[in-house]
DNA sequence: TCTATTTATCTA
DNA sequence: CCTGTAGATAAATAGA
């Protein structure tokens, strides 16, 4: 069931019989989504996997006309997962490289509406549609762990949809609470643009304490000869930098810093451009990061700061159900290689404290610490010091990062669980200046250096990349279960829970009162379901916490 | 004047 | 010998 924008004509190819027989089909023509809208809809009865170029020149277009389609393909999302995947061979020769690469998100004007469709939208034809979906179809015929394949992308355009509906939807917001914590911790706005009061506050001591009467405390150079000139010594002004110092002006500064940051990342001004009719709409960008995680465009929507996590409140009637997966990484990774032993120390809800149970290290936070050193790759200071213990009681979970590690240094590509294949390392140059050590021979020490440097950074990079990007898939199998259990909820109103936000590894669900259960219910189940479909019958356990909540802030 | 880089701080 | 991953965002400043 494909579906193409093409001289302003809405386009639907719709399969005269089975899947497997290829007969050419005319193709349906419909002037605009509004005419096509009812015929969507009884197609969709069958519980199609739509086909489509880019989920975000087509999904907010359904979601205006109040169509939520179930399943889809975004050709786009999948073309970019299998042409990089070690699993599979992309072919070579002329495949619409130009159409597909210079997809670009359609521009961010409102809501868009029923009949500027055609000319906002320009896209490959539904034959390039269908030609590409073919070549993908050939593509995984012959891949290894297909099905992985498969699922990862199921997952991933499931993600595109979620996306479209986050941002659609938007996540409840309240200016109301914003404002009050904003001036609780900042004081009363400036009128032009200047310094909110407490800030303008903190300003002026900070000038009389280091006697720098004209500072900008918000200018870096400033700033620092400002220090030096009191007799301060300090290098730089970073946080941790200006706390190891003894003098007055430490405190009103560190204080200046850390309510300017969100007075210009989530003040006012935030406020004003990213919230309409009490909902934050965040622009997600899916796979926007290597690993697979989501980025985001704006907004800034995954870094929303604990300080205003309060103004996300459910409207009322309402309550938040959020849910976030605990210590997913290192589950996934036990997972991964199979490693018993580590997927017995994490069958309770705390991995950590199982890391303490089998005596790798003393305490809690030691057992953080070294894990998270295994994930990235630390190799001195304390997670250094606890890495040998580690080594030797998770030979298989380690040896899986170790693995990886050294691929990347080697200047090779890892791949997920799944099948996502990290990219090359962008200059060959240093990896044939490492390589070794053959041709390296006669560079002067320096290069060499700056070579051996830049491969085990790139150790580190891979390293982290099957953990983290496998765990990015987890958790997009488990957004894309739970999106599907919560289509079959609503309230005796027809009121329906909707997903609010995603964070990695954390979930937000809007719903009705009455439905918190059952929402909570279908968190459960999402997250079972995904560990099976990644895992079969993985003894790793995934637990979640889940809170149901009236704000955000009341969440962890 | 406009664009690119640097610096700092926020997230998992 | 080296000194833990992936990002976004804004303001100030450097450079064309």
């Amino acid at each position: 069931m494909a579906l193409a924008w093409q001289d302003g004509e809405l386009l639907l190819a719709v399969p005269a019989g089975p899947a497997d027989d290829a007969r050419p089909v005319a193709p349906e023509r419909y002037p605009d989504l509004g005419a096509a809208r009812d015929r969507l809809l009884e197609l969709e009865r069958a519980g199609p996997r739509w086909v489509w170029g880019d989920t975000r020149q087509v999904a907010p277009h359904l979601l205006a006309a109040g169509v939520r389609l179930r399943r889809c393909t975004d050709l786009r999302l999948s073309r970019d997962v299998l042409r990089r995947s070690s699993r599979c061979r992309w072919p070579s020769g002329p495949a619409d490289d130009e159409v597909w690469d210079g997809l670009q998100a359609p521009p961010d004007e409102g809501v868009p509406s029923l009949l500027d469709l055609p000319q906002l939208v320009t896209g490959p034809t539904l034959a390039q549609v269908l030609a590409e979906h073919a070549r993908q179809q050939r593509v995984l015929a012959t891949a290894e762990h297909a099905g992985r394949l498969r699922l990862l992308l199921a997952a991933e355009s499931a993600g595109a949809l979620v996306a479209a509906e986050l941002k659609h939807d938007g996540m409840p917001w309240s200016r109301q609470v914003h404002d009050a914590q904003l001036r609780s911790l900042l004081g009363e706005p400036a009128a032009f643009g200047g310094r909110p009061s407490r800030l303008e506050e903190l300003c002026a001591e900070i000038r009389g304490l280091l006697r720098a009467p004209r500072l900008n405390p918000d200018s870096q150079p400033e700033l620092l000869q400002a220090l030096r000139t009191a007799g301060l010594g300090v290098q730089s002004t970073r946080q941790w930098e200006l706390e190891q110092l003894q003098h007055p002006v430490v405190a009103p500064l560190l204080e200046y810093k850390k309510l300017s940051r969100l007075a210009t990342a989530h003040g006012w001004h935030w406020l004003e451009t990213w919230v309409r009719d009490a909902r934050f709409h965040p622009d997600y960008v899916v796979a926007g990061v290597v690993t697979g995680r989501w980025a985001t465009n704006g907004g800034g929507a995954l870094q929303l700061p604990r300080q205003i996590r309060s103004a996300v409140v459910a409207d009322p009637g309402h309550r938040l159900v959020v849910a976030d997966a605990a210590q997913l990484e290192p589950r996934i990774l036990a997972a991964m290689s199979g490693d018993e032993q580590m997927a017995r120390a994490g069958s309770g809800a705390d991995l950590y404290a199982g890391l303490v149970a089998d005596g790798v290290v003393a305490t809690r936070p030691q057992a953080k610490v070294a894990m998270l050193g295994a994930l990235y790759g630390a190799t001195s200071g304390e997670a250094g010091q606890l890495m040998p213990r580690l080594l030797r009681t998770y030979p298989l979970a380690t040896g899986l990062v170790e693995e990886a590690a050294r691929t990347g240094e080697r200047g090779g590509q890892v791949t997920t669980w799944l099948g996502r294949t990290s990219p090359p390392p962008s200059s060959a140059a240093a990896w044939t200046a490492l390589g070794g050590e053959v041709s390296g021979a006669d560079l002067p020490e320096s290069e060499r250096r700056d070579a051996r440097r830049s491969s085990r950074d790139w150790g580190r990079f891979t390293r982290n990349f099957v953990v983290q990007g496998s765990a990015a898939e987890w958790a997009l199998c488990w957004l894309a279960g739970l999106r599907t259990l919560l289509a079959g909820l609503a309230d005796g109103q027809g009121r329906a829970p909707r997903l609010a936000y995603f964070l990695h590894d954390e979930v937000m669900v809007h719903t009705p009162e009455e439905l918190a259960e059952q929402v909570v219910a279908a968190v459960h189940r999402a997250a079972a379901q995904a560990t099976a479909l990644m895992f079969g019958g993985t003894p790793v356990e995934f637990p979640l916490s889940v809170a149901v909540v009236q704000d955000y802030g009341q969440a962890k």
